[in-house]
DNA sequence: TTTT
DNA sequence: TTTT
């Protein structure tokens, strides 16, 4: 823990809607993509290049609400946060790892869009209802959540118990994102 | 390009010595794992637990050299540089991903082991030699590398093409270090 | 120079256009401010406060000609650099130091104003006319540079001689921004 | 708050102990210097040269405590922290203003030299004693910070009314480390 | 697979 | 004022 750092900056445009989901107990879990862009200069043709990185985020709690509410697919985001590679069964059965970034600070870096306002969508800062999701993919409410295939999401234990992702588990073997 | 950021900043313990080899352009490429360790609280046991996370490092040309002759075993390290993933071919003929850290800065933090010195080894500093490699896993010269499984390694063609690691590549379709 | 880093990331808003001028040897110098915003929750009355920090940024040459095409007050910006503190003479004759933000990575992050855009000013890609300014307060010409109070600028000899900013010189012992 | 980062990241050698002081409320301030080192080639003469850079670094509470316990003159630190501009009075009555680095993490990179072990010191860990210093420059209890040149230390009263250093105050007004 |  |  001393003599040790595991930071990651990065600033791009989120891919698509982020998906929202509950653990078994309670927990928000917030998933999304990111692009960075990169400009170089081929070596062989001396050619300009362009490349796209896509990068996967995962938020925890406060921030993935903070996410179900403002971020959305298009959006200019910083996210900062650490590296981690989690451990997941393919169909196949064999192991497959996955690198995320596990956001603890996620900002929107442009205007949000019209029709994305947290005042017409019911923000998590609404009084007496507690978090109410309502973009279709994100809503899935904790008692949904049965815990079949459980232990096989990769997420740790002590991150917070329960399938994360029952219904992208089994679609996530081949592709990561 | 614009808008956009790709940064990772790194500090912890070398698992294994570097991996270094030669590109069939000649281009240097060193491997080697970091660990990083995490100290948190168990929110349901309220116990202390370490986490270790452990991180792909790449590095290219001149860096990969500084590696080959200053970074060994277990010693503490920063390595600054940006995320990018890698599709490659399992076996059994599927896609894999591999994320890793490419390095533009690489430093030692703690003192060279004895035995380590650049002076013993034959740095790449030394004069009228070129670059010498002498640990026996980094003894990959340039022209042994004839080309097989080419495209295979997940590098892309701008990086600098050839493989990587050939004899790697069949081992590497289930575990990702 | 091993065992060693010196990283600044901020991003915020420009307090004003950045100022542009060039040294003995013609190097391009650009110099503005940011601001970043912190809220915090204050520890004797419980209120949310807003807290703004301003932040001197200094880039050269490239970096100093991009901001004079592309940054202008208002934008958004990201700055990556180092923390350089610099020396000076106030009026009174004694010694004052600056820390500024030295840049070598500046993005804009929001879309550009309309009348900022480069077609319209004449930016630095333009071909057969080297570089051009025509904001009133970056009109400041190599030629014109006659090096009076030369080393009283806090710039080091060998960053590039020359005095950066004879005119602000003189106000500056008392303001930093 | 939203669109803003600031944020350092420094690695280098700690310049002499730490001071370590305490507010009025009782709240514990560490401040030292940290020297980073760059290399570069003068454009000039195409010597290589080593510039040092000296920060300013400030930690509170328990940072400061740890700084207090861990944290020597010679030691390879990494610090983590916020840019923050405070204003103080000069002796001449004139404003000066003093750029630090405000520390979140602070990490040891290096052995702790013999005879700073915590164990021979009286760690804050330990129990049933609360903090303790023994150094001689931190042996400034809360009781003796009887609050003379109130407002004059550049701390905003936010961050934690009292003066943080009142002996330093007087000779800190021309130099600023 | 490292290290404290 | 540090250190290699």
């Amino acid at each position: 823990m001393a003599g040790s750092m595991n930071k990651v900056i990065i600033i791009g445009r989120v891919g698509q809607d982020p998906k929202v989901s509950y653990t078994t107990s309670g927990q928000a879990v917030a998933n999304f993509s990111v692009a960075t862009d990169e400009g170089y200069r081929d070596r062989q043709t001396g050619q300009k290049v362009e490349r796209t990185e896509w990068h996967r985020v995962v938020a925890w709690r406060q921030q993935a609400e903070f996410v179900a509410n403002y971020i959305g697919k298009g959006r200019l985001v910083l996210v900062e946060g650490k590296l981690q590679t989690r451990k997941w069964q393919g169909q196949d059965g064999q192991d497959r790892y996955t690198t995320e970034i596990v956001a603890d600070n996620i900002q929107g870096l442009d205007r949000m869009p019209d029709g994305q306002q947290p005042a017409q969508q019911g923000g998590y800062q609404q009084q007496g209802g507690g978090y109410q999701q309502n973009r279709p993919q994100q809503n899935r409410p904790p008692q949904n959540n049965n815990g079949y295939q459980q232990n096989n999401n990769g997420y740790p234990e002590d991150e917070d118990l329960g399938p994360a992702f029952p219904s992208e588990a089994s679609g996530m073997d081949d592709v990561p994102f």
